[in-house]
DNA sequence: ACAAAAAGTAAAATATAGTTGACATAACGT
DNA sequence: ACGTTATGTCAACTATATTTTACTTTTTGT
């Protein structure tokens, strides 16, 4: 798995810390980071609840990065 | 959760059953069933395999569908 | 340089996604 | 009606996502 820029500008954009998108999707500050990472395989909820949280699509954050 | 029907309709736009979905992404009859049936949350890398198994997008198979 | 905040990382524990095997019901063709 | 295939569902198991706690390193501001 290659690592989630496209996350990671999404965050920088809404100028959000790990720790605060984490807080605003009810997650741990370690699972954004892992994510970002690119270390994992969240669930689709997850996924979603990070998406609106910083106003994206799972297209545009979720599709065809890592894989 | 409710059901996620789009996800049943694109299945049956390429006529396939949900085990032989199941077998083309390397998950079970069973789980392929749990999420059409709504009742879970699966990982954004089974959602990609399904998507792609199906010809779609995760936009148009996993986005405000059950939430 | 220094302090503070943010990001990176790791081990152990917990929650839950996904499997396996099995059986029940619904849908379909003949 | 009958047999067959697809779907629905359940309990027990395994794999792994996510948490918790804690520490290190990098970045940022002054």
């Amino acid at each position: 798995m290659a690592k989630n820029l496209k996350l990671k500008a999404a965050r920088a954009e809404k100028d959000m810390t790990q720790a605060q998108l984490a807080e605003a999707v009810g997650a741990t500050r370690q699972t954004i980071n892992a994510i970002e990472k690119g270390e994992y395989n969240p669930t689709i909820r997850l996924c979603r609840a990070i998406c609106k949280a910083l106003g994206k699509t799972l297209d545009e954050l979720f599709w065809e990065d890592e894989g």
